[in-house]
DNA sequence: GCCAACGTTGGC
DNA sequence: GCCAACGTTGGC
């Protein structure tokens, strides 16, 4: 059974319209830096899984499109990289601590579906990601919240 | 830009 | 193992 994420990213850092414009429409989703969100991408985020694209920081913050997963958990190569962003001198290549995986565009919504408007829509309450002080920048999704959203957004693929 | 809520680091 | 200091996230 295919399950759903939610991604997060700061749309100036990267963008749906990054992923859009890449080749293939494929990009490593690399730079998580955090044990908890770690192991989800190293353990439980499968190919085929489906991933609300969310973007923080931003005006206004919220989900804006869809997204599914290429390919399964790998070492995070910048992790390895003294040039990149994100490098870790701790992680070891024989022994990698932390790990990427690849995502695929699916689809852009129309608008966003706003972090404000989430919070007032009936069956999301038990939402990872509006609860208080969750910051976690992968997040599991019930297939009742995937439901609820994508119909909100007038998903077409969802 | 502010600041609350976390996570990480490092001294002890 | 405790905990203070510091860094980061992310809404507002």
């Amino acid at each position: 059974m295919a399950r759903y994420w939610l991604f997060k990213s700061e749309p100036s850092d990267y963008s749906i319209q990054d992923l859009r414009k890449e080749k293939r429409k494929t990009a490593c989703w690399d730079g998580v830096r955090n044990y908890q969100a770690r192991n989800l991408l190293r353990d439980e985020v499968k190919k085929g899984d489906r991933v609300f694209f969310y973007h923080s920081n931003s005006k206004p913050s919220g989900v804006v499109g869809i997204a599914e997963v290429a390919k399964e958990g790998y070492p995070d190569p910048t992790a390895f990289d003294p040039k990149a962003k994100h490098f870790d001198p701790k992680s070891d290549p024989d022994n990698p601590r932390w790990y990427a995986v690849d995502l695929r565009f699916v689809e852009e919504f129309d608008g966003t579906v706003a972090l404000a408007t989430l919070r007032e829509t009936k069956g999301l309450e038990d939402m990872l990601l509006l609860r208080r002080g969750q910051r976690l920048s992968i997040q599991k999704v019930s297939a009742k919240e995937w439901k609820v959203v994508t119909k909100m957004a007038g998903a077409k693929k969802g």
